[in-house]
DNA sequence: CTCACTCGTGGCTTTCACTGACATTAAGTG
DNA sequence: CACTTAATGTCAGTGAAAGCCACGAGTGAG
């Protein structure tokens, strides 16, 4: 089966089943529902994810992708403040209003873990990958090994910030908090990594080709 | 139940429960096999731990509860490397044997999770109470309330790096690295959560009647 | 002491998440 | 069209977890 596919037949579950849990609970969604809920067999159900709650994941990671996708482009020549803040503004120009969608789900089940045990393993396991991942791309970026101990201490650290973040900017907007409180957050996530690296995380690490502009 | 009684019984649980996950791996560990090891009924067991893994928690929680313990004992006038030197000095002391046999057994079970998933995500929940935990200590010292995002941000960042040493640490021992390689232990941890937390956490928050000494 | 009451536990039973083995279908290829 | 292959469906398990009821040990009141 061709990975694409497969992916989005991961996604189209996890939709069906992200709602389900978030309108009646984890405990009250039986995999029968989910399975009728997206029109598969309950085996099949079982063949594309190995537990119910982890239903949840493919959404749930959909929650920090712009995240990632956004660290994994950041040029080598630019601060972590100048790379988010253009990004932040280039998203919210193309926006897809499926992904918009996908990312409320997303909300939905990173606060619906704060009451259940079951979906909090999901998205800590989800964070775990990203704490992985930013593990590679500050190695490269300090241009030392992946597995080196203080590579690993910033990756931890870092995306310890970065979950707390959007746990609580998740949280705010599902209660009804405006949108434009947070027209910052690409700032404030770029100087809670920095913080959190004790700020070896961060700086451009090769000169640009014109004078950086100040960063305060 | 008395709190202690119950957590004493869960204890001697997880002891028997780990010990298997580790002898045998924790698939082919049975609900029923922990339950005879324990001299108890199966049901019993299903009362006392939501799942099987889970019954690894309280052994895995034992694996950070010297560095939480130490950080709650955290006197206002004293330096975090201060405190953990010396409150390492003190353990190697009075070090308790029940309580070095349990920690071998977590430094197990974090490296099991390392392969085995079920096991991470109770490595990755005891960690999320670590922190819980740690925001309350944090802001108590910081005199902030305990749900402030920059605490909130602090404990994450904090938790994050403790947890990266402890996986560090226990993985060397376990594969016969010479212990006295870590005596420095308390100092590496502390100077991560300092790093870890831009300084904001680290620092004595209240003069000491006497000066404090240097810390480089 | 003893009756009543609570609480932790054991055994039996059920539910349901999940799996293995096999049948079936759909799509591609000659 | 027959043949292959991959994806899904069907059905009968397995085992983790929960419901239910009963037992026995403690405890306090009378």
């Amino acid at each position: 089966m061709k990975e694409q596919r497969r992916d989005r037949l991961r996604l189209e579950i996890s939709r069906e089943a992200s709602r389900l849990f978030w309108e009646q609970g984890v405990d009250a969604t039986s995999g029968d529902q989910i399975a009728e809920a997206v029109g598969l067999s309950t085996r099949t159900i079982w063949r594309h994810f190995r537990s119910k709650e982890s239903c949840a994941e493919p959404i749930v990671s959909r929650g920090v992708a712009w995240e990632m996708r956004t660290l994994r482009g950041w040029p080598a020549d630019l601060s972590l403040e100048e790379h988010f803040s253009a990004e932040a503004i280039r998203f919210h120009r193309e926006a897809d209003p499926v992904e918009i969608a996908d990312n409320a789900l997303a909300m939905r089940m990173i606060r619906l873990a704060d009451t259940e045990p079951p979906l909090r393993t999901a998205w800590l396991m989800a964070c775990d990958q990203v704490e992985r991942e930013m593990a590679g791309i500050i190695a490269k970026r300090l241009d030392l090994p992946a597995d080196d101990l203080q590579v690993r201490l910033h990756a931890a650290a870092a995306s310890g910030a970065l979950r707390v973040l959007n746990e609580h900017i998740g949280a705010a907007l599902l209660d009804g908090e405006d949108p434009a409180q947070f027209a910052d957050a690409a700032e404030r996530v770029a100087s809670a990594v920095r913080r959190a690296t004790g700020g070896a995380v961060g700086d451009p690490v090769k000169d640009p080709i014109a004078t950086a502009p100040d960063r305060g």
